[in-house]
DNA sequence: GTCTATAAAAGGATAGAC
DNA sequence: GTCTATCCTTTTATAGAC
């Protein structure tokens, strides 16, 4: 999970995963037939861990749905700003590195984000009575991701945390747009 | 350039590329030191072609500025339909994938990002009339490539273009905020 | 500048004893 | 279930003739 995460599917070796988990090739091939095996397996375990490892911590101690989704997006800044921003999302850098992944693995990749989005949606349900009632929920959270991916992509790219900042702001002011439809008129 | 765009970085060896243009080992080394440099002429190729190669092309015959960042974004969704949905962003994909990028490698990432941004800021700025004085037109043109990398990301690991398009729809909804910040109150 | 042949290393995966 | 040794392929890059 570590190795895929800071190098990528392709650049770690069997070697490297057999050196950072002190554990020998037979063993290794006793429980996953090949390394794609080890890649389902990462992708199973994080789509398992987006409640519990994700989206719970994120969201201790705040309460309010919206805010919610802002805290979520300050844990990923935090990585950013931890990591000199090297910090990538595992699953958007997974999603763009496979160029032709195998079903399982994209539909593992669909379900990560599938999951993310519907944590995220549902926050912004919860607080459905602040937004217009046309409001598309589902989009909103899609963009929330979409802000999020292509706002780590540019700090790492940048060297930046500034270009996650704006991303974040953007998408600030456009949840506050919609929900402060009525603005008088001067 | 292809190859790095169909298959990655990565995945792409010396002897596809070989393949692909019909060149010997001894000439392609002969050029190119090694696959590290066959990247960066990849880069700044794709750099010194965002005008010509990508945003000229997609302005053809549309003269509103704001219609041509969306026109931009309409070039990225027509390459996913005729893709089936496979098609990357080949700056997002190889930004993921490289994940410790050597210095002239990340700085042609950036650069190329940098360019795509630019493009669009110009046109945001062109219709600065349309927009709130205190509009923050770069932090808008970062918006516009977020959700560009982020649609096209979401759409292809679902090999649905519904995502891409609730993208821009979002993108859409959030310049027409800005653009008709006085709305009658009831 | 280009050709063919090949070096040298790293890659994923397997064999067979224990 | 785990160990070591190793097979076989692919990979990047080089050598040296032309």
């Amino acid at each position: 999970m570590e190795l895929f995460w800071l190098k990528g599917y392709g650049s770690t070796s069997i070697a490297d995963i057999l050196s950072r988990s002190q554990v020998n090739s037979g063993s290794l091939y006793y429980f996953f037939p090949g390394k794609q095996d080890l890649l389902i397996a990462v992708l199973e375990a994080y789509r398992d861990g987006i409640g519990p490892m994700l989206l719970e911590p994120a969201w201790q101690g705040v309460d309010d749905p919206v805010e919610r989704v802002f805290a979520l997006l300050a844990g990923y800044r935090r990585a950013l700003v931890e990591t000199d921003c090297t910090y990538g999302c595992p699953i958007g850098s997974l999603a763009l590195e496979l160029h032709e992944p195998d079903a399982p693995v994209r539909a593992l990749l669909a379900a990560n984000f599938q999951g993310w989005i519907a944590g995220v949606e549902e926050c912004l349900r919860a607080a459905a009575s602040r937004f217009p009632p046309n409001a598309d929920f589902h989009a909103l959270a899609e963009l929330a991701l979409n802000v999020m991916e292509g706002g780590v992509m540019q700090a790492r790219t940048f060297r930046d945390v500034a270009h996650f900042d704006r991303a974040v702001e953007q998408l600030r002011l456009h949840f506050d747009a919609l929900m402060q439809p009525m603005v008088e008129s001067k």
